[in-house]
This record gives C-alpha cells, structure tokens and sequence, in this order.
DNA sequence: CTTCCCTAATAGGTTACATCA
DNA sequence: AGTGATGTAACCTATTAGGGA
C-alpha cells in the first residue's frame, strides 16, 4: 500500500511525498496495487497535464496490472471505499459526444489543468469494478475547479469507469450490480472485464481511422471523451492494432497461398510443355531450334516476364509426327504468380490506392 | 450446459529518448 | 563535449480470461 502526497507546484519534477510504504521505496509500491495517491498544487496553467498523464498512466497500468494483486491485499485490509455516490454523476448520452478532440479548433483537450489533483486509487472490493456510471475524478474535477486556482481533483479510479456512452440503462445497472454483490462473495479472485459499450467503441474506431496510434494528447482526450482512462484507450488501440496486423498476415498468408498454387500450376505447365518439346524434339530430327522460352524476373519489381530468344515473334509449330500433332506456342503467357501489388487489408472498407506501376509509367 | 469466438487486459520484451554522473 | 548507466514511456507480441452468441 502506498500513501503520496505531494504540495506545492504539481510540475513534472515535484515529487509525492510518500509514506505508509513496507519499504520506503514508494517506486516499487507503485506496482503493488493499491495506492491513495494524492497531490496538491497551484493551478499553474495547465502544465501538468503530463502529471496527470503520469498518474493516469500509474492508476492504469499498474493498477490494472495489480489489481489482483490488490484484491488480495484486501482481504487483509478493512478498507472500504465508496466516498461518491453514483447518483452525483450525470450519464453522458451518445448525443453528447464530442467531435475527436484533437480536431476540433476549441482546444479542449489541453483546458483539463489539474495543476492539483488528488487521485485515489482503489481497486475496493465492494466497489462495483466495471460498472460506475463515470470516472468520479471528472465529476469532481469540474467541481473543484470553480472558480478557485487551487485545483483539487479527487477521483476513485477502478477498473473502469465507463457507462457514460451508452449500455447504463437502470436494467442494466441493476443486473451488473447485483452481479457485483454476487463477485462480492464468491469471484474475488478472477479478473473483471468491460466490455466498451457501442458508441464506445464506434468512436474508438473513428479516432482509429484518423490515427493508429495516439501521442499522449490524444489519448488522454479520447479518455476524457469516452470517460475511459487513458489506459484503456491506450490498450484498446494497441490491441486494435494488433488485429489489424493479424488481418493483415491473413491476407498476406492468403495471397502467399494463391502464389504458391499459381506457380505450381505453372510449374506443371513448363515441364508439360518441355516433355512434349522433348518429344518433339526426338521425333522429328529436322526439328529446328526453337526459341527458348525463359523466365526473367524483373528485380524491382519481381514480376515474371517471359522472354524468347532471339525472337519474340510467335512461334506456332504444328508438326504431324506419325499420328501424333503437337502444338506449342512458345508465346503463351504464363501466369503471373506475383501480382502488381501485394493485396492490401483496408480495415476500413477504404478502396485501395490506384495501382500505379514503374512498368506503366515508363510506357506512358 | 458447453463450445467457440471476440476482445479487454496482462506480461514480458524491445526500442527510443532523456537525464545524470 | 562525449559516453555509459539508468529510468521511463511507448509499443509490440503472445497469452490469458471474461463474456456473449
């Protein structure tokens, strides 16, 4: 368990003051769950939004990291949390979403100052872990930050804290809660999970259109937005990634299939056709030579081009041999294992780029 | 009730960058 | 000023596990 508490101006280089550590290596505690993180500091412009990254980032990642680890702890700790009540938080309907905050010209994103903040940190086990309609820091943020420089928020910050985009209807809310009483006596040990809700998830998929990934600026935005915290954004795109990518190696791996059966069928081809040249070629001892049909392959692009030597010209040899007709064209074209461009997984339904090829440009 | 699939979340590793001695 | 050690953040990849169909 970890208590920091850190006065004065909130910079980046102000240090919580910690205590209550096993250790005094308030670092380390960090990583072990539970923390009452508190800081105070003078409304200074906005310049700790870093801070405030920084402290989201510790309840996030490490606190999700070690919320089983919390968990545990608890069950030796007679701490009970549940200073807010959910009624004091407005639901925020899809109607009410912002525009991307990095696109829009209000700047909104960087009007967050929480020169001061006091973030709480609970992973509580009577508190309800996916389902609190709103991340509590928001709502007492706004409020502490009328009209006096000096900022306080003080959020509880659990698994999640979503709900504010939609799937927090009163059925809804009564069936997780009661399922929360339940987790209260029996899932204590097992990990919970939100699932983001539509619009949610929409928007999610919007800001992912617009940029794979996020600088720090963004993803706090977007969390503020979808009253996620930044780290599950921060996950949300990084697994989103991660699918694309594996879309991307199935389309990859799928056309990798297609090229390998082309070039089988076309390997198949060539010795048929060098077992019936061969044939040819014994039979007839007047045979003359035919062009050798060649395959090249073009370095840049390493597309298969076939080459006759030393004519192009077509070449159709029709030669009656006893009762046996033979017919090669040398000119025919083989398949093209390797199209212009490897095919492309567009997750968006984007129509890919047209293919533009040095071949094309430099006939034009 | 079981199975399968999707996906949120975690863990561990790598890399880039900043800071400091 | 240059350099190596160290810490941190961001990201990737593999994996786990919750939950819905």
């Amino acid at each position: 368990m970890e208590l920091g508490l850190s006065l004065g101006d909130a910079s980046k280089d102000s240090k919580p003051v910690g205590f209550l550590t096993k250790n005094g290596d308030s670092e380390k505690h960090k990583k072990n769950g539970f923390g009452f993180f508190m800081e105070l500091g003078l409304n200074t412009n906005g310049g700790n939004q870093e801070l405030k990254e920084r402290s989201h980032e510790n309840d996030g990642g490490d606190d999700d990291q070690t919320s089983e680890d919390t968990r545990a702890s608890m069950e030796n700790t007679p701490i009970q949390l549940d200073l807010l009540s959910r009624a004091l938080v407005p639901h925020q309907t899809p109607s009410q979403i912002q525009p991307l905050p990095w696109t829009s010209d209000n700047g909104s994103s960087e009007n967050g100052s929480i020169s001061g903040n006091v973030g709480l940190v609970a992973a509580a086990r009577d508190l309800e872990v996916n389902r609190l309609p709103v991340t509590a820091a928001e709502e007492v943020s706004s409020a502490n930050s009328v009209g006096s420089p000096f900022q306080m928020n003080f959020g509880i910050y659990i698994n999640n804290g979503n709900e504010n985009l939609g799937g927090n209807d009163v059925t809804e809310t009564e069936r997780v809660s009661s399922r929360a009483s339940d987790d209260d006596e029996n899932c204590l040990n097992t990990r919970k999970k939100l699932r983001l809700s539509k619009e949610q998830a929409a928007f999610l998929e919007e800001s992912f259109k617009e940029h794979s990934t996020l600088n720090p600026k963004q993803k706090l935005a977007l969390a503020k937005q979808l009253n996620l915290r930044p780290r599950q954004v921060e996950v949300w795109f990084q697994n989103r990634r991660a699918r694309t990518k594996l879309k991307q190696t199935e389309v990859d791996c799928e056309y990798l299939k297609r090229c390998c059966e082309t070039l089988t069928e076309e390997n198949r081809r060539l010795h048929k056709e060098l077992q019936e040249l061969r044939v040819l070629k014994n039979s007839n001892p007047f045979y003359t030579q035919l062009p050798a049909t060649t395959l090249t392959m073009c370095p840049s692009c390493e597309r298969v081009a076939t080459t006759s030597t030393p004519t192009t010209a077509t070449t159709n040899t029709t030669t009656t041999t006893n009762a046996k007709t033979t017919t090669v064209d040398s000119t025919a074209k083989p398949i093209n294992p390797f199209p212009l461009t490897r095919p492309r997984f567009y997750p968006f339904s984007q129509t890919p780029p047209p293919a533009h090829h040095h071949h094309q440009s430099a006939a034009s």
